[in-house]
DNA sequence: GTACTTGGTTCGGATTCCGAACCCACTACG
DNA sequence: CGTAGTGGGTTCGGAATCCGAACCAAGTAC
């Protein structure tokens, strides 16, 4: 076994054009050290030019590409909020907010493993105020589950097939 | 509004060393085009160094690199699967297994906005073969939410408080 | 008309990335 | 024993990227 994943790969992933996997695809829009990080800053309310300079003290330039890049794919969409100095904002559109659970999941990571726990923030329920869990759950089952419980299958555009759970017991 | 996410910036990060926001932390170890999409591989079963580098198409060197800062970090954990011919493994960690969520996040939203819909590979539920969701719980409250209901406060070394409620009405 | 703010762009220099080529240990084979 | 083949790397130089500083431009405040 890895030959299943080479052959999946293989099958799948010619790489002519699309990506065999989303991931790829995200990561053509993500994949890149500041682009997740003005992501959570405009989660965070952030939303003009130099307020994201100011936070995550990028170098303009950067920060003026980045954000054209993520208007051209469609996350942020540019907006002007003052028309007498003609100043505008960038807001998340309904694609950006969709990032969200990711956000959360890499968050939620490095609470985890990398500040010991130490969550420097920590995302609750809004209504409860209540610390949220963030969950793989089946509706057929009706029932969340851990990542082991994952396998996958191709979608559309994937002619063969495989499974994950192979990695069940990783680190035992 | 948006004084307040500068605020709570300002507030709690400092950048002393620890980034105020676990995202920063994860990305510090993630935040390249190429670990992810090794990760990626990961979980579909990619455990060896020629298998990883002929999926990718990625640069020896550059795989070399990224290897060993992972099991650096504690995501891989390197392990001889052979004596004879010096053989050995990148395997996950409960560590790299952990980031299952942050991976699935990214490729549903690349599934979703990136490729219409239309999943090279879709997850599945392994008990049922039903596809997976991904949700916000409070078990609290003991119900799923949206990314909408989430609002954050300090965690342990953020003073100050706000929330992100303030970008619900983002794309209406 | 001078200063200040927002939102940039241009311009080198310093990093970092990456691909090609080389290297080493070991096995297979004749 | 010598040659080829494979897994797993390292070295090296060119290319892309990052970034800081400086400059620009529109508008407002005084």
């Amino acid at each position: 076994m890895g030959d299943v994943a080479r052959e999946i790969h293989t099958a799948g992933g010619g790489s002519a054009d699309a990506p065999a996997c989303s991931i790829q695809a995200s990561l053509d829009i993500l994949g890149d050290r500041w682009t997740i990080l003005i992501l959570r800053d405009a989660f965070r309310g952030v939303r003009r030019f130099a307020d994201f300079q100011r936070d995550l003290q990028i170098a303009r330039p950067v920060l003026t590409d980045r954000l054209k890049r993520l208007v051209d794919a469609g996350v942020f969409q540019k907006q002007l909020y003052c028309e007498r100095p003609p100043r505008h904002e960038y807001r998340l559109t309904a694609m950006g907010m969709a990032l969200s659970p990711a956000l959360v999941a890499l968050m939620r990571w490095g609470d985890e493993w990398l500040s010991g726990g130490q969550a420097p923030t920590v995302l609750v329920h809004e209504p409860c105020g209540h610390p949220l869990d963030q969950q793989f759950v089946c509706w057929e089952c009706d029932e969340t589950f851990t990542p082991h419980e994952i396998a996958s299958r191709p979608g559309s555009g994937t002619p063969a097939g495989f499974d994950t759970d192979t990695d069940t017991e990783t680190e035992t």
